[in-house]
DNA sequence: TTGATTGTAACTATAACAGTTACATTACGG
DNA sequence: CCGTAATGTAACTGTTATAGTTACAATCAA
């Protein structure tokens, strides 16, 4: 499961482009409905993919790129994918006496990394401009 | 992440299939190098979603599909999906006086459903039949 | 009937996620 | 230039999932 980190950011990127960046993670909490420590830890995430800029002391999030050109799949790997950005678990440490055991790792890499790959490129074709426009048409 | 349980499954499915089904769990552990009682958890799952069959008292497990009909896909919906069939989770009960809080979860869905499909579909085209193959070939 | 096997409960350990309190650091505004 | 407010992060708690382990009742084959 892909935890809810990924559409908070989401949240948050939103909330950001519709107050023109004058807004606090106490109010980005307010309407997340959580902490604010829980936004700030994500917001350096995103601070790290250099998808955003703050500064302690300075109200106001700086988006480093226009939302049009921030896709869910950046969010995406800027908040979900651990360090070596291989989504699927493959377990380790088989008996290299058994063929399958031997084999097993190699024979999966490929379709694993396709599936991996569609569910990225279907992500990047969505641009958090394109869900904040959703949003605001519903009003 | 997605567990290693779908890959060990894959492990599992594999090894019934190279020993014809005379294989018992401790045997089958032996290879992945863990604990029999995590294959049997495991193999309960693919049980349930009428996979494979196995009883107790008997050595032996039945593939009730031949691995040519059995894909990716199938594996990981038996032993990760959660009940809801949703990869991703969307943080609820956001602030319904915000814009932002009261549209997000609407506007996320259609993306994120689109993105798991484009996942699954990826999966269906391997069957386990193919990883068993390449393993074979392998040596 | 004996021995091997399955299925599952129960416990432990670890890790990720999420919520919370606390606080040092920073910088803007009066 | 001082006080207020905000950020960034550490530290702790609680919850959940994964994984490993021991134990054992139920089952069946030989």
């Amino acid at each position: 499961m892909i935890s809810s980190k990924f559409s908070v950011a989401i949240h948050i990127l939103s909330l950001i482009d519709v107050h023109d960046g004058k807004i606090t993670s106490e109010r980005i909490a307010g309407s997340v409905n959580t902490n604010a420590v829980v936004i700030r830890r994500i917001m350096s995430l995103l601070s790290k993919a250099g998808l955003i800029e703050s500064r302690p002391g300075v109200t106001g999030i700086k988006l480093v790129r226009p939302l049009s050109e921030i896709t869910l799949y950046d969010v995406y790997h800027a908040v979900e994918l651990p360090e070596n950005n291989v989504l699927f678990t493959v377990h380790q440490n088989t008996n290299v006496k058994c063929l399958v055991g031997r084999n097993i790792q190699h024979a999966l890499t490929q379709p694993l990394l396709d599936a991996q790959r569609e569910l990225e490129q279907s992500l990047a074709k969505t641009s958090v401009a394109d869900i904040t426009g959703t949003i605001v048409s519903q009003g």
